[in-house]
DNA sequence: TTGTAAGCGTTATCAA
DNA sequence: TTGATAACGCTTACAA
């Protein structure tokens, strides 16, 4: 520790509300009252108790708070991964959101564990978190059963359900999938596949809407699906190009589960000789930075991450200050955004 | 809240070490101790006592042990960013290590603001933390101060320092700056420029190394040099790249700050009709995945980002532990990785 | 508007 | 090895 030497004297004994309350001569529990509802203490009493708050120097514990209303300021996030910039962002809409209240963001990572996720749920529950935002809808029964015994908001995000434990904020991968399977369909190829990574529950579900669009048109998805449990990476998505070029040469088209798989899908063609968009179409999921100032420009399909985060944080403080106004499902949806990498007279 | 009709049931009552005493005829701090130190309760209780805690379901309170103990579980991450990718790994070394601990992360996100910075500290510091990690060594006066005061053990990332508040962990911005520019100057390129983005403190060191390296060969750095306060982007490497070129055709390569930068400055070199490597040297800094993976790739400077997070909690966790071992300071140094981007030859 | 009293669930301390 | 008791710092419930 920093001060282990310590100077001799003991660690010093902190500040508490019964400090500030014999500063102003005034009882703890008003003091208390000044700092949550102000508005319940005279004008007098609560100025001279906010000086004291500054002049002492006064932090409020946390814990003896959380213990005696039965109520921590922890806001429970779960996730699978944090390196996935995906996840990043949604985080990012998080933080500032629930930065500046009295909350705080507690993360779990569940490495796309489901029994990860489950011991997540019950650590958070056991410190009766002020709210709890998990990924997804694949929670398993035990996680569910927990989530909805929670007497807490609850907000499910990244996809879409009609039977969410509590609030949801997401979209529908199956029908985002579909919309940018037909839209390198409109373009005019016609032998487009499906490379796909990691293959977690909302990869399943992209695979499903790029096979609707197929159903769609009547085109068989034989041979059309490239997948691999593998963790997605941009050299990924060309190795899953370069195989499946070697096997299904005619392919002219690929839609990738996601941007980085995308890139390296481009980055792979270049590398055959092949003029990206003309030679072969390539679209990705997400519509990260980089797909626009990719050389070529990289078709993809965007996501509302960002907001997705805000949204799901509002939806619990408005919970938390008594206002349980708005839908219980938000649908953020989608945006194919079409770039070069599809245009094939380009 | 998910269970808000409540079945007219009241929210059951919590689980409590009382409850598990009474199980097995116990007192409640005797079942404290057989689960934080086992070997101090006889065998046989022991035994009944896990059975009972198993049978009952019984969590712990963070809140309760953190006001009796005077000591949260809490480990305390400030950094200046969520979607930077860079801390994305960091924080992913981070959490592999300190989870299945009976510690939990907390992240702070200062969004580069030094003030933010401080008021997390105390936030953090006001939780009785069991150990505190913040990105830097350039905290305010204020902010040292209050890291020099906690009584847990503190570790600085990023970056190398002789006078560390504690711990550090980090590798020098300065010599890998230096290193890639030499890498730079050895391959034959006779102008190199930085390329800089958002410019924080650890940015403003890798300049130092650029111009290190310039100065050690006599070369002024005079022009070149073009640097930004706005966030970093794989769009802006390119912006960046083409307005420097309008102002100085004879740039033959480009040190940027940060991966993204480098990629970009790619992606508008090949637009701009340039043959990266060959007409324009490009290196990168933190070598993210995308640079190997690109085409061409991407020379980058390696830098070791989920290890200095596995050691930052690892320095921790061991001295909550007891273990006072290893030195205060850490250098994990970085390593340059040489790609076709700086082969003039490919 | 302010205050009193009684916990919240755990651990530190001291004793047996 | 086990236990009784008193905190830890705050808020809820009830009074005044």
């Amino acid at each position: 520790m920093p001060n282990s030497e310590n100077n001799g004297r003991k660690s010093p004994r902190r500040v508490t509300l019964a400090d500030v309350a014999r500063e102003v001569g005034a009882s703890t529990i008003t003091v208390s009252r000044a700092l949550r509802r102000p508005e319940m203490v005279s004008e007098g009493l609560r100025q001279r108790i906010s000086a004291a708050v500054a002049d002492l120097g006064y932090l409020p514990d946390p814990a003896a708070r959380a213990l005696a209303s039965r109520r921590s300021d922890v806001i429970g996030v779960i996730i699978p991964s944090v390196t996935n910039s995906v996840f990043a962002d949604v985080l990012s809409g998080l933080y500032d959101t629930v930065g500046g209240t009295p909350y705080n963001v507690q993360l779990g990572n569940t490495r796309y564990r489901p029994e990860i996720e489950e011991q997540l749920i019950r650590i958070f529950l056991s410190q009766r978190p002020a709210g709890l935002i998990v990924a997804g809808i694949d929670q398993t029964d035990s996680s569910r059963r927990l989530l909805e015994s929670a007497d807490c908001p609850v907000v499910q995000i990244m996809e879409l359900a009609s039977d969410p434990v509590d609030m949801l904020v997401g979209f529908s991968h199956r029908a985002a999938a579909r919309a940018a399977t037909e839209h390198l369909l409109d373009r005019g190829y016609t032998a487009p596949t499906f490379l796909g990574a990691r293959m977690d529950p909302r990869s399943e579900r992209r695979l499903q809407g790029f096979r609707d669009a197929l159903d769609a048109v009547g085109m068989s998805t034989e041979g059309r699906e490239l997948t691999t449990t593998e963790p997605s990476s941009v050299h990924l998505g060309g190795a899953l190009l370069d195989r499946h070029r070697a096997r299904a040469p005619g392919t002219d088209a690929v839609f990738c589960n996601n941007d980085d798989l995308a890139l390296g899908a481009a980055f792979a063609a270049q590398r055959a000789g092949l003029k990206v968009g003309r030679d072969i179409g390539i679209c990705g999921f997400n519509d990260l930075e980089v797909m626009a100032a990719a050389h070529p420009s990289i078709t993809s399909v965007r996501t509302f991450r960002r907001q997705m985060g805000e949204t799901a944080a509002l939806r619990v403080l408005d919970h938390l200050g008594g206002k349980e106004t708005g839908p219980r499902v938000v649908d953020l949806s989608y945006k194919l955004i079409p770039r070069s990498s599809t245009d094939r007279g380009a």
